[in-house]
Formats: structure tokens, C-alpha cells, sequence
RNA sequence: GGGCGCGUAGCUCAGUGGUAGAGCACACCCUUCACACGGGUGGGGUCGCAAGUUCAAUCCUUGCCGCGCCCA
């Protein structure tokens, strides 16, 4: 028995009815112990994070496939959980105590971090619920948090392995510095932006009498950031450079400090640029750390000028003068900085070489810089330009971790979808970087090691064994630092199934079955997830990985608060429901694009999903109920072609269906759904079936409605299980643990041509009194003088449809009298619809004239192909057999209007 | 500079070596007993430009133009 269902869909009440039935029943992962795992692990959002349009795509995607594999059968786990988010969270607690005038230093590490977790309790669950309102699957009983105390042991112990293996290590070396949030950075978090700057052309003079080739007794070099000369400690030109081959290994004298230091010949001294001299600061610029290393300088010589918030501090070797210390590295907040001060003493020395153009008149005018456009770095979370810094840092061997993910890859043990990422990711493997994964933060995974007063490190999974490894009485000091948050999160697909212990589902659902992610995060996430899973495990991850694109606004810009562009998507799952949020995302999510929003677009997809409310509850009032048969088949064979026909198309679909997902196209799949519901289902056969609701066709229908509410389930999850709950009384069986349509039947091949040819002639009639202007709902006459067989069966069988659809009654299989009629045709079937004063005959003769010229041109351009020997000869023989084909159609189409417009007279 | 991608109907996008499709928009018709968030019918594209390969190119190759992203 069917439930009658409301006159209109209300998307709202279904979601959240349905969302608590299928999680308090724990129906997003039944108890399938014998089924074959299906396994996702859902990219952690941060725990500080809310819920944006790129995550109702990335999870929409996941649903899809989870859904997909869970009717299938299988036993589908989605993992899904947060990660700490290091920097992120650390900033918004900080900033709730600003709030109070407090700060984090007024706090004990534990304690302040003990205000975190309790940050973290009260809100940091934003987007579960969020995700909730999507529709998401997940194992919600199993949410994982990157903090939590078994993967922080999974944590640790990768440390620990790794620099047993030496695969991780203590280094002194630059690193990116972010002097707002006073920690190191990976080179990833780093992102570059072209700034409007200046290039500063300075003076140095040589020491001891000498001069240039040229006479000159000073070097120029440039600079777009003059501060840094404080801590200069060479001049460098290239070995091959004529004009400098003289003063190669001779000194200069900087100005301000006073500091002598060498010329030395160096390949990264361009010749071309500028002077072809270049001031070299080893301690504050990546190239020149590398000219200085060349240069014989050892990172522990190098000088520093830079305190952690990019202050001026004291040089090693007490150079600086008193004025600058203290100074910001540069302007800030109208503050004249280092750089200002610097130019200005130059200037006053002389020592600055003006920058010179000319007016409108032509006169010289002096500035002291030349303006230029500069690649400056930026880190992502803090906005602050990156200061390149000279610190002990932890860092991970990522060259070598790199290799096996590289082979997985190239061997295609590991897939990647769509392909044209592949090189991507080669070019960005192949010259991987040590990885910089200490952070000075509190709120992370602290860092196994423990120091002696020597500074000597210790590492292990707790002080006791560390205490053992230095031995008694050694005074042990733990590290201060966290470890990166993508270190942790690099350990999701394992580590959040109870890794490294040997746990069942670390047996069955690792490695996982397909990895959903943006595309942005392919080598901040994805590719140390393989890094660490081969190392750790001695697998990849998971076989395949699907990358999408991003979420644009309507206008193809890129969604940012800045620019005040940001789409909510819970503002349209209220607005459309988030069954039409999901099908766009599904339907726009073709391989290798990015979505733009287009809200006319949801909107159709609220209208499809309406669509389907309605036509269920069409049927219902017509005795359709569900729960007929099961995914097999309706259990009984229809003697109707149409409900012969529908099953076929059921089963057209299906296959359709499963192709699209094994290739992960989902706008594929969500078109096929799409266009069989509405097309198909409700066009067609909901129409042909009016009228006639015989037993065999209620069975068929009802078991066709069913299949199509589970086909649609994966993208529409709230208004087919409500539809599904209202066809039929099957409580303990709800539609997202039904099973997907398997139909034990063949596509009857009879049945299809006879409805085909049935829709051919409907069309035909519809469009021929549109042309003439013949009101649609009139009754015709009609007279088919040579009826083929399938034109006899299909008349005989299903006279009530034509009268409905068509609107032909009677047909007589005979020649029609003489006089004005409309000409049609359906297959190769001519009928005769006699109008005697009801149509003009020149209308008429114009419609048929236009549908014989288009003929005529067909047919002729087909005959000059199949007239080419060539074509005949080298074509592949379907392509010509498909030309003669078309070409017999075409003529016949010539003689039948032909002889039509010649009966007109 | 290196790499990747895009340019198809007014808009947003699919697509195939055999002269193109969808949704929306548009036009006309329909107050038909599931649905106007509907039904029916239709108009609309030299598939960025040029050359090449081929019997045949929107689809393959090369170059160019325009747009975007990533890396240095």
C-alpha cells in the first residue's frame, strides 16, 4: 500500500526527517561483514572550518560514489573527521583572548592549549553539521579528529620511524618565515604575488686603491630590498664577466656598517641585468644563501639582521648601527622602516645612484628608485610577506619518500583522474624540496625530540625512551615545536581506520578504493598521502584519484570574502532544496573544468525533482504502488509492448548509469538519470500508459518508478527515500539500503521499434498541425494506403494511445479520397490526413516543399560520398553502410513528398 | 621562461574522424482531470583563426590570436 504524498514537495522537512532517520538507524554503514569493502576517506576539513561551495562539490562527489557502492552491495565506509588545523586554530583562540585584552604568553602551553580543546568541544563542529544538511553518508560513529589520541601515536611514530631511517632531520637552513604568525612555513604555504615595488641602484666603493677596468673606484649593485645590505657579506659578478674579472677576490667597503667583504665570481651573477653585479645577504635570500654556501660561507656564519617579527636585531659582528635596531624590516602602518632609513643614509653618502627620466619637456628628473613590478612571496594564513630566515628546523626527506608514489603513478598502480594532472604531478615529484615540518606553534603534534644541554637530539615515542638513549642523569629538554598539520593529515587514509595497529578495518579498508579531492591540494595532501602510506604501509593509499576543479562565481571569478563573491551553499539548500544542489554539482562536474555557479540552473534541478514528486503522485492515484517485484525485474513478463519498451529503457539506463560512474563522469551519469525520469518515464510512458492501467502495467509501472527512485538516490537522497517510504509499506527497508536495479531481462528489441514508431508518429501528427495551425486537440482521420507490418501491429495494438497521443481516429489501411489532406510520415509509414477545407493548401505545400528540399540536399550530398571511390574504398565499412542507409531513407523521403505535393495539386 | 587547460547556439556547458547536442533564455500554441517549478512545437551555431594529415576534421598535427591556472 502507498502513503498519499502531499500536493507539493517540501525539500526542508524531508532533509531533516530523513537525515536523523538514516544516522540514528545507522544505515550510513549497515552491518555488512561478508560484503566487499568500498572505501572513501573524506578530505578533513579544518576543525575551524564552515562549510563552503567547494565542499558541497567535493562531498557531493564522494556521496554519489558511496551511495552508488552501497546499493551495489558493497560494504561502503566513508571515513569522514577534521584535522587540528594548526595555524588556524592556534589564530582564532588567540584572537577570542585579544577580545578580552588577554593573550596566549599570559598562559602555560597546557593550559592554553587546554583552552583550544575547549574551543574545539563548543565549536569546532560547525561543518559536521553542516555536511549533515547535504546529504553526506558518512560514518559519523567513527569521526576521526587528527588530534585525537590514537592517531597522535600513529603521528609520533611516523616521526620516529622516519628519522630512525634518517628520513627526517635537524637542519640549519633558510626557511620561509612568517614574522606575523612567528613560525616557519613549507615552501607550499608560500604564495607568490606580483607587488608594484622599487630597485634601489647603490654605490659600494672598493677598498684599497682599486678600481674598475673603467676607472671606477666603486661597484654598482641593485636591489629591491636595500634594508638587507646590513647583513651583506659579498659582492657577487659572473666569473665571465670582463668588466669584473680585475676585482674578482678584492673588497668592498659597505657604506653604513662599514663591513669589508669580498668580490667573488659567481654563476648567479647575471651579466645582463642591471650592473651584473649583485649584493649578496646569505642569511635573508634563497639564491644568495647558495652564492654564500659557494662562496665558503657555513650556515652558522652567516648574519642575521632579522629578529622573528622581521625587527631589526644586532649582527653578529656588531656592525649595525644603534639608529636602525629595532626598526621593522620595512614601512609598516605609515611607520618608516629599515628600508627608509637606509636609502636616506645612502643618499646622504652619496652612495645612492639616482634613477632618471624625463618630463613632458624633456627635462632629467632624479628619482631615487626605479619602479618595478616584484614577485613577492606572501604566506597564505598570516598575509604578511615571507622573510627568509635562518633557523634549525625538522625536515623530511621528501626526494626520497617521493620515488615509490612516482612509480605508482608512472606503473599506473595508481590512477589518476582525469590524466592530464599526471604531469603535474611528475614535475612537481621530480623536484620535490626537503620539507620544512616544524612549526613554532603550540597547538600540534609536538615534536618527538628531546635536546641534551649540547643541544644533541633524542628521538623517540616518549621522554623515558628518550631518557634511556642519552642515558642517566642527562638533563632532556623537549622541543618546543608542532609538526606541520599536513604531516598529520598525510596519515589520514590509515591512520583514521586505527593504524598502525593491525585493526579489521586497517585489514579490509586499506588501502582505500578512490580518493576525491580539489586539484589544489594534489601536492599538499594527496601526494604526501601516498608518500607517507608507501612508507608507512608499504601500499599506495588507495588506486585512483579523482581531482576536480574549483567553484566559480556566475561572473568565472574565483570565489573569495575579499571580494565579497562567496556563494553559501546552505543559502541555496534553502532556497532549492539540497537534492538540486547536489544534481548541479553532479551534472556540472565534467573531468577537468571548473563549475561556475549558475542558479538558474539549480533551479531546473528543483524542477526536475518536483517533476518527479508529481508524476509519483500521478501515479498513485492511478493504483501504481512500489515494492512490485525487486531489482531482478517486476516478476512477471508484460505482454504490453509499452511495458515491455520501459523495461528496456530501465535497463538502458542502468547500464548507462554504471558506465558513467566506473569512469567517474558524473555529469554523465546525472544526465542519463535526468533525461530517462523526465524524457522517457514521464513523456512517454506515463502518457502512453494513460487510459490503461491494467494490472500488468500497474505492476510494471510501480516497479519502474521504483528503479528509477533508486537509480536517482545518489544524487537525490532526501526525495527518493521520501518517495520510496510513500510507494509502499516497506519499513524496514529503505531505499538507501535497497539494492541497485538488476534486471533479469533481455531489451526487447520488438517492443522498442513499435514504440519508437509510435512516438515517430505522434511527433509527426504534433508538429504538422502546429505548422498548419490546427488546433493541437483536434481529432483527426487518417489513412495509411500501404502500411507496413509494424505500422499494421502497432495501429491494431494501441488504437486508444494514438487517439490520446496522436490524436488519429480512426486509421484506415486504405488509400485516402482525393482531395486537400496533410501529408506525414513515421518510419517509413506515409499517412494521409485528409483536411478538406479545414487547412490551406499552400501552407501545406510549403511545409512539404521545405522538408523535400532538405531531403533532396541530404540525399545529394550522401550520393556524392558514396559516388568516391575513395570513400567507398577506404572507409571503414560501417561509416559506408551507414551512407547507404541514410541515402535509401533520404530518396524515399524525395518520392514520398514528391508524390505528396504532386496529390496537392 | 617551463607546464597544463580552455575558446562549440544569446548564456552555462556536453560531445564524436563521417557536416553537431543538453539545460536555461527566446518565439508560437495549449486554462488536456500529476505537474505552469507544467505540456506541445519551433528558431538559432562558417564548433576562435590559418595551414597540414585524411576519401572525410568541430574532433588528429603545427602555427597564430584570446582567456585562465600552476611552477620557476
Amino acid at each position: 500500500m502507498s502513503t498519499e504524498l502531499p500536493k507539493t514537495f517540501d525539500p526542508a522537512e524531508i532533509e531533516a526527517r530523513w537525515y536523523a532517520h538514516w544516522e540514528g538507524e545507522g544505515l550510513f554503514r549497515p552491518d555488512r561483514p561478508q560484503a566487499e569493502p568500498y572505501t572513501i576517506v573524506n578530505p578533513p576539513p579544518n576543525v575551524t572550518g564552515s562549510l563552503h561551495i567547494g565542499h558541497a562539490l567535493d562531498n557531493t562527489l564522494q556521496d554519489v560514489m558511496i551511495r552508488y557502492e552501497r546499493l551495489r552491495g558493497k560494504d561502503a565506509l566513508w571515513v569522514v573527521g577534521t584535522d587540528h588545523a594548526g595555524i588556524a586554530t592556534q589564530m582564532v583562540v588567540e584572537r577570542q583572548l585579544e577580545a578580552s585584552q588577554d593573550k596566549r604568553t599570559n598562559y602555560s602551553r597546557e593550559d592554553f592549549i587546554a583552552k583550544v580543546w575547549e574551543w574545539k568541544e563548543e565549536s569546532g563542529g560547525t561543518i559536521t553539521r553542516q555536511l549533515r544538511r547535504l546529504g553526506c553518508s558518512m560514518d559519523w560513529s567513527r569521526e576521526q579528529f587528527t588530534m585525537d589520541d590514537h592517531f597522535s601515536q600513529a603521528v609520533l611514530k611516523t616521526f620516529v620511524d622516519l628519522h630512525n631511517d634518517g628520513l627526517i632531520y635537524r637542519d640549519k637552513r633558510l626557511v620561509n618565515w612568517d614574522p606575523k604568525l612567528k613560525t616557519a612555513i613549507s615552501d607550499l604555504e608560500v604564495e607568490t604575488q606580483d607587488v608594484k615595488g622599487s630597485f634601489w641602484h647603490f654605490r659600494y666603493p672598493l677598498e684599497d686603491g682599486v678600481t674598475l677596468a673603467d676607472g671606477r673606484d666603486y661597484i654598482e649593485v641593485a636591489t629591491t630590498r636595500p634594508e638587507t645590505m646590513l647583513a651583506d657579506m659579498a659582492v657577487a659578478v659572473h666569473p665571465d664577466d670582463a668588466r669584473y674579472a680585475s676585482v674578482v677576490g678584492k673588497h668592498v667597503v659597505l657604506p653604513i656598517t662599514g663591513r669589508r667583504v669580498p668580490i667573488v665570481a659567481d654563476e648567479h651573477a647575471d651579466p645582463e641585468l642591471g650592473s651584473g653585479a649583485v649584493k649578496i645577504t646569505p642569511g635573508h635570500d634563497f639564491n644568495d644563501f647558495e652564492v654564500g654556501k659557494r662562496a665558503g660561507f657555513k650556515p652558522a656564519d652567516m648574519l642575521n639582521m632579522l629578529d622573528g617579527e622581521a625587527n631589526v636585531c644586532q649582527t653578529a659582528d656588531g656592525l649595525v648601527p644603534e639608529e636602525f635596531l629595532g626598526l621593522h624590516r620595512f614601512k609598516r602602518d605609515g611607520v618608516d622602516g629599515a628600508r627608509e632609513l637606509v636609502v636616506r643614509r645612502l643618499k646622504e653618502l652619496d652612495c645612492l645612484i639616482p634613477h632618471v627620466t624625463k618630463d613632458k619637456e624633456g627635462n632629467a628628473v632624479e628619482h631615487d628608485a626605479e619602479p618595478r613590478t616584484i614577485a613577492t612571496p606572501f604566506g597564505d594564513r598570516g598575509g604578511v610577506v615571507i622573510e627568509p630566515w635562518l633557523t634549525d628546523q625538522w625536515y623530511v626527506d621528501a626526494e626520497t619518500l617521493a620515488k615509490k608514489p612516482i612509480e605508482a603513478v608512472k606503473s599506473g598502480a595508481v590512477e589518476i583522474v582525469p590524466k592530464s594532472w599526471e604531469k603535474t604531478f611528475f614535475n612537481w615529484m621530480e623536484n620535490i624540496q626537503p620539507w620544512c615540518v616544524s612549526r613554532q606553534l603550540w597547538w600540534g603534534h609536538r615534536i618527538p625530540a628531546w635536546y641534551d644541554a649540547d643541544g644533541k637530539a633524542y628521538v623517540a615515542m616518549t621522554q623515558e625512551e628518550a631518557q634511556a638513549q642519552a642515558g642517566d642523569g642527562v638533563t632532556l629538554t623537549r622541543d618546543e615545536d608542532v609538526l606541520d598539520t599536513w604531516f598529520s593529515s598525510a596519515l589520514w587514509p590509515s591512520a583514521t581506520l586505527g593504524w598502525p595497529d593491525k585493526t579489521d578495518l586497517v585489514e579490509k579498508h586499506y588501502p582505500n578504493s578512490l580518493l576525491i579531492s580539489g586539484f589544489d591540494i594534489l601536492f599538499f595532501w594527496d601526494a604526501r598521502m601516498m608518500m607517507m602510506g608507501q612508507y608507512n604501509t608499504g601500499q599506495n593509499p588507495w588506486p585512483r584519484l579523482y581531482l576536480h576543479g574549483l567553484v566559480r562565481a556566475a561572473d568565472g571569478q574565483k570565489m573569495s570574502k575579499s571580494k565579497g563573491n562567496v556563494v553559501d551553499p546552505l543559502g541555496l539548500i534553502d532556497q532549492y532544496g539540497a537534492d538540486a544542489l547536489r544534481f548541479f554539482m553532479a551534472a556540472m562536474e565534467s573531468q577537468g573544468r571548473d563549475i561556475k555557479m549558475d542558479d538558474k540552473r539549480i533551479e531546473g534541478y528543483r524542477n526536475f525533482a518536483t517533476k518527479l514528486w508529481n508524476a509519483t503522485r500521478f501515479c498513485q492515484s492511478n493504483g501504481i504502488v512500489g515494492g512490485i517485484g525487486d531489482h531482478t525485474g517486476p516478476g512477471l513478463s508484460p505482454r504490453l509492448a509499452v511495458n515491455r519498451w520501459i523495461i528496456g529503457e530501465v535497463i538502458e539506463t542502468r547500464d548507462a548509469l554504471d558506465k558513467a560512474l566506473a569512469e567517474l563522469r558524473f555529469d554523465a551519469a546525472a544526465n542519463t538519470i535526468y533525461h530517462f525520469v523526465w524524457d522517457r518515464f514521464c513523456d512517454w510512458y506515463i502518457e502512453l500508459i494513460k487510459g490503461n492501467f491494467d494490472d500488468e502495467t500497474k505492476a510494471v509501472a510501480g516497479w519502474a518508478l521504483d528503479q528509477i527512485l533508486v537509480m536517482l538516490h545518489p544524487f537525490m537522497p532526501f526525495i527518493t527515500e521520501e518517495l520510496w517510504s510513500k510507494q509502499a509499506a516497506r519499513a524496514d527497508y529503505p531505499l538507501i539500503t535497497a539494492q541497485w536495479p538488476d534486471p533479469q531481462a533481455e531489451i526487447d528489441a520488438a517492443a522498442k521499434a513499435e514504440i519508437d514508431w509510435l512516438i515517430a508518429l505522434t511527433s509527426a501528427v504534433r508538429t504538422a498541425k502546429n505548422e498548419l495551425g490546427i488546433p493541437p486537440g483536434a481529432k483527426l482521420e487518417a489513412f495509411c494506403p500501404a502500411p507496413s507490418a509494424l505500422a499494421k501491429s502497432v495501429v491494431e495494438a494501441n488504437a486508444a494511445a494514438i487517439e490520446r497521443l496522436a490524436r488519429l481516429t480512426p486509421i484506415h489501411m486504405a488509400d485516402a479520397p482525393a482531395g486537400a489532406a496533410m501529408q506525414i510520415a513515421a518510419g517509413e509509414d506515409a499517412f494521409v490526413i485528409p483536411l478538406e477545407g479545414v487547412i490551406d493548401i499552400a501552407s501545406e505545400k510549403a511545409r512539404l516543399s521545405k522538408a523535400l528540399e532538405a531531403s533532396t540536399k541530404e540525399a545529394k550530398s550522401l550520393e556524392g560520398r558514396l559516388s568516391n571511390a575513395n570513400f567507398v574504398d577506404r572507409a571503414k565499412p560501417e561509416a559506408v553502410e551507414k551512407a547507404r542507409a541514410d541515402h535509401a531513407h533520404h530518396t524515399a523521403e524525395v518520392e514520398r513528398l514528391t508524390a505528396a505535393l504532386a496529390r496537392l495539386g
